[in-house]
RNA sequence: GGGGGGUUUCCCGAGCGGUCAAAGGGGUCAGACUGUAAAUCUGAUGGCAAUGCCUUCACAGGUUCGAAUCCUGUACCCCCCA
C-alpha cells in the first residue's frame, strides 16, 4: 500500500461534494492510517451502478494506506431511509432482507481487500441493533439527539413540507440508527470517518454530533456527488432497468455494452468518478475526445476497466469476445464452438426444435420468444419498419418463416432487433 | 361538519353520448444520418387466431340501440368555508 494525498486524489476526480473542514481532513488522513465506514441498504439481492461509487471511494481509502469497514443495514434496512425520497418506503420482509445482506456482503467482497494491514472488514449493523430494547436505545442514544436538529435536516424538512403523506415516525427515526451506527463502529474498530453520497450528508452530520454527545470525539465526514449524465437523468439505468453488478441479472456483456455507449458528454466524468486510472491518462482520454472522437478510446477504456473491475478478467473476455462477433465478423463464418462460447454472455432462450419443422418457426414469435419484443404487434412493428435481423441479415417480410436452414450453426440463431440489440436462440431437443 | 374540483392508455395531459383504442407532448421502439456518440429528421406505439374480434378511460351498479363521456353508490386525492 503506497501512501497518498488521498484528499487530493479525490478532489481533481470531482468526487468531494461536503466534507468536514476539508484541510483538517488531509492533514488528519496524512498522519496515520485511519479507519472508514459506508453503508449499503441491502434494498435488493444485488448491488447497482449506484453504488459503485462509494464501494470505490472505500477501496480508493484502503490504497491509500486506510482500513475500510463496509457497513450491510441489515438493521437501517428494516426501517428504510429517508433521504432522497419523496415518499414513505414500504417496509421489506425479513427473510427478504436477510437473504439480501448476504448477497450484498458477498458481492461487496470483490471490490475490497481483506488481508494485509488495512484489511476491510464486512459488518451488519442488525448484530448491535438486535439486542437493543427500545428503552434502553431511547435512554443511551436518543437522549442525546435534539429533535430540532433533527428537524433542520434537509431529508426530513423537506417531507415535512410536503402536504400529502409526510413522514411517519419510523423514518423519522432512521437518522438516529444510522448515526448510533457511526459511534458503534468508533468503539468496536475505532472508526472516525464516514463517506457515502450526497445524500448521506444529513446522517452522517447527525453521527459526528452523536461521537461528540455520547463520547466526546470528533469524528469526519466525507460526501461525494452523484453519478449523473448531462441531461441530468441517472446514470445506470437502461430501457429494461437498473444495470446491476451481479452477472446474473446484468451479464457482463450487457455489463460491457452500456459503458461503451456511454456519450462523450458524460465519459469523462466516468472516467474520474469510476476508475482508478491515473489523472495523466484520464486527462489523454480527454484529449483524443477532442481529436479523434471516432475512436471512442474513452468509452473503451471505461467500459474494460469497470467489466474488469466488477466482472474478473473472465468476464471482461467473454463481453469484449461477444463484441467483437457481434460488431465485426461475419456471423455465417463464426465456429460452432465460437457461438458456444458467446452463448452464455448474451441474453439466450431455448426453444424446442421441433418449432423449425414443417412451416417453420414465424420470425414474429422468435423475436418474442428471444426477449426483443414484448408482444407479437411489437414485433411485427419491428419486421415491416426493417429492424429485424436473422444472423445479421436484415428480414424484411413480416410473415417469414424461419427453418433449420437459417441456423447459424448446428443449433444456434443469433436474432438482432435494431442496430445493437442482440439475443441468441438455441434450438435443443 | 358544509361546499367545490379531480381520478384517462408507460408518464403528463386533451376528450365530456356515437365518427374513441381515445388529440398533443414526453418516454420507448424502429428507420435515415453517424463514431455501437450527441443533435436532428421520419415512422410506429393496447392485445390477438387481424378487412374482424377482445381488453382499456379509479371501482361497483344503472340509464341508453350505443357511455371515457349521463345517473347512483364506493374508494382515494385536491381546494375553499367552519
Amino acid at each position: 500500500m503506497q501512501d497518498m494525498d488521498i484528499i487530493g486524489e479525490l478532489s481533481w476526480r470531482g468526487l468531494i461534494h461536503q466534507s468536514t473542514d476539508q484541510e483538517h481532513l488531509a492533514r488528519w488522513l496524512d498522519e496515520r492510517p485511519r479507519t472508514l465506514y459506508a453503508g449499503f441498504d441491502p434494498t435488493s439481492e444485488s448491488l447497482h451502478v449506484g453504488n459503485l461509487i462509494p464501494l470505490l471511494l472505500l477501496r480508493r481509502f484502503q490504497r491509500a494506506g486506510h482500513t475500510p469497514i463496509l457497513l450491510v443495514g441489515g438493521a437501517t434496512g428494516m426501517i428504510g431511509d429517508p433521504s432522497g425520497k419523496s415518499e414513505e418506503r414500504n417496509l421489506l420482509a425479513v427473510e427478504t432482507l436477510e437473504a439480501n445482506v448476504a448477497s450484498v456482503r458477498e458481492q461487496a467482497q470483490t471490490f475490497l481487500d481483506f488481508d494485509g494491514s488495512a484489511a476491510a472488514r464486512v459488518v451488519n449493523n442488525h448484530d448491535w441493533m438486535r439486542g437493543y430494547s427500545y428503552l434502553e436505545f431511547l435512554r443511551a442514544v436518543g437522549k442525546n439527539v435534539p429533535v430540532n436538529v433533527m428537524l433542520a435536516k434537509d431529508s426530513v424538512r423537506s417531507r415535512l413540507e410536503r402536504d400529502d403523506g409526510g413522514l411517519s415516525y419510523t423514518e423519522f427515526s432512521y437518522m438516529l440508527l444510522q448515526a448510533y451506527d457511526f459511534v458503534q463502529l468508533y468503539d468496536d474498530y475505532g472508526c472516525e470517518l464516514q463517506v457515502g453520497g450526497s445524500d448521506q450528508w444529513g446522517n452522517i452530520t447527525a453521527g459526528i454530533d452523536l461521537g461528540r454527545r455520547m463520547r466526546g470525539v470528533q469524528l469526519y465526514g466525507l460526501t461525494c456527488p452523484l453519478l449523473i449524465k448531462a441531461d441530468g437523468s441517472k446514470m445506470g439505468k437502461t430501457e429494461s432497468g437498473t444495470l446491476w453488478l451481479s452477472a446474473e441479472r446484468t451479464s457482463p456483456y450487457a455489463f460491457y455494452q452500456y459503458w461503451i455507449n456511454v456519450e462523450d458528454a458524460d465519459a469523462g466524468r466516468c472516467l474520474r468518478f469510476l476508475t482508478e486510472l491515473p489523472r495523466e491518462e484520464i486527462e489523454a482520454l480527454d484529449q483524443s475526445r477532442t481529436d479523434e472522437p471516432e475512436k471512442r478510446n474513452s468509452q473503451r477504456k471505461l467500459a474494460a476497466e469497470l467489466t474488469q473491475l466488477v466482472h474478473g478478467a473472465s468476464g471482461l473476455a467473454a463481453a469484449e469476445r461477444a463484441t467483437a462477433i457481434f460488431f465485426g465478423a461475419e456471423i455465417e463464418d463464426l465456429s460452432e464452438r465460437e457461438l458456444a462460447e458467446i452463448f452464455a454472455d448474451v441474453p439466450s432462450h431455448e426453444l424446442p426444435r421441433e418449432t423449425l419443422g414443417g412451416e417453420g418457426l414465424p420470425l414474429v414469435d422468435a423475436l418474442v420468444s428471444a426477449g426483443l419484443a414484448k408482444s407479437k404487434g411489437e414485433a411485427r412493428r419491428t419486421i415491416t419498419q426493417g429492424g429485424a435481423y436473422v444472423n445479421n441479415r436484415r428480414l424484411g417480410e413480416v410473415d417469414a418463416r424461419l427453418q433449420a436452414s437459417d441456423l447459424a450453426n448446428e443449433s444456434v440463431m443469433v436474432l438482432r432487433s435494431g442496430k445493437k440489440r442482440y439475443a441468441l436462440l438455441r434450438f435443443v431437443g
